[in-house]
DNA sequence: CAAAAACGAGGACATTTGTCACCGTTTTCA
DNA sequence: TGAAAACGGTGACAAATGTCCTCGTTTTTG
């Protein structure tokens, strides 16, 4: 599990062998079973997460039990409920496993610590976290600008290879509509 | 106009005032005019932006012209077009001062240099940061989930000061609803 | 100061979307 | 493997929203 993390970070960013066996070191594996809880929201979020293998699910639940999809994170995505895990206070979302996965995790104290033995880490690690605010910044000016059959292609051609393997009804939930009126959008497209 | 954003950064971080002193020192002061274009979408955004005083609006043009708001930047916010200012790549967004305003601007390579002077700065950078990541991410947690008027309500509650300061029109589009559709919640609730 | 623009509201109507109920198929898992 | 759950679709109807229009007031600006 650990060799594929480690060809991500010599692709990705290029951090030396040494660096690579640093990072390594302070991680730990974990293997989720689908449907495996890995955060719950409400507790403190404890990790930084890098999906190995597999695919996870980031949502919300209101009080009458309807879930709310904030987010997949596939092979090679890194994930966390940031608020929770940057501040230690509860979290506001759920993440669990779509798909039997394995992932790998590192704890804040270990994660900062890095900070100090691989100093490149922390660029990193903000070019990541910036590229999650893009990404959040995109679907936002995609609900407030686009209609949701174009909101829907737009998932369908940045995501491929999430759209097919998630069912239809968590890419409405995603797209914040109802999965009636997500099957009358494929069912119009079709026609056409 | 220097002061006061002395006073931000040993009130928000505590800086030491010869860091408070480097930090300003590679800053550039600039008062807007109101409906003054501080970036324009597809340029590249050469800056960090700090507001001194008024308020900025980030937003997006569709070819039609319509224009759809990202946000607000009211005094003691830091905005920039992230993906634009991080990769130098041409902006999605159009920041424009909604008042008469006074911002402190930081190009990229003046704040990278801090980086080497003030270490600390890259973490406080990393926060703030961050801070917009919650912020999106509630901001779709509220789309996908709550209906316009909940929407409404829980942007008046959050943010009071800008709400006062900005035109209806506006907060419709940052809900990403019509005019004519908040002005009609707003009638519904004048009765209650 | 006066003309022009921006603003907020409202009515009428078409369109979109949500909700509810039901159905048949596929997948899951004990 | 067999029952149960999950899944995707559909029709009917109500509710929400968009669009287009007009109107009067306020604000801006030359």
């Amino acid at each position: 599990m650990l060799a594929e993390f480690e060809t991500y970070l010599k692709t990705q960013a290029n951090f030396t062998d040494d660096e690579v066996k640093q990072i390594c070191s302070s991680a730990e594996c974990k293997k989720l079973r689908r449907k495996e809880v890995l955060l719950r929201e409400g507790d403190v979020c404890r990790y930084k997460i890098f999906v190995c293998k597999g695919l996870l699910r980031t949502y919300s639940t209101k009080p009458d039990g309807s879930e709310y999809i904030m987010g997949f994170a596939p092979e090679h995505r890194w994930t966390t409920d940031p608020e929770s895990y940057h501040k230690q206070v509860p979290a506001a979302f759920t993440i669990d496993a779509l798909e039997d996965s394995e992932v790998l995790l590192w704890n804040k104290v270990n994660f900062d610590g890095l900070y100090v033995s691989v100093p490149r880490l922390k660029e990193f690690s903000e070019n990541i976290i910036t590229q999650n605010l893009y990404r959040s910044q995109r679907r936002i000016l995609s609900t407030i600008s686009s209609s949701v059959e174009e909101r829907y292609d737009e998932f369908v051609s940045t995501y491929p290879d999430i759209f097919a393997r998630v069912p239809l009804h968590m890419v409405a939930s995603y797209l914040g509509v109802s999965r009636e009126t997500l099957s009358r959008i494929r069912h119009a497209q079709v026609k056409r």
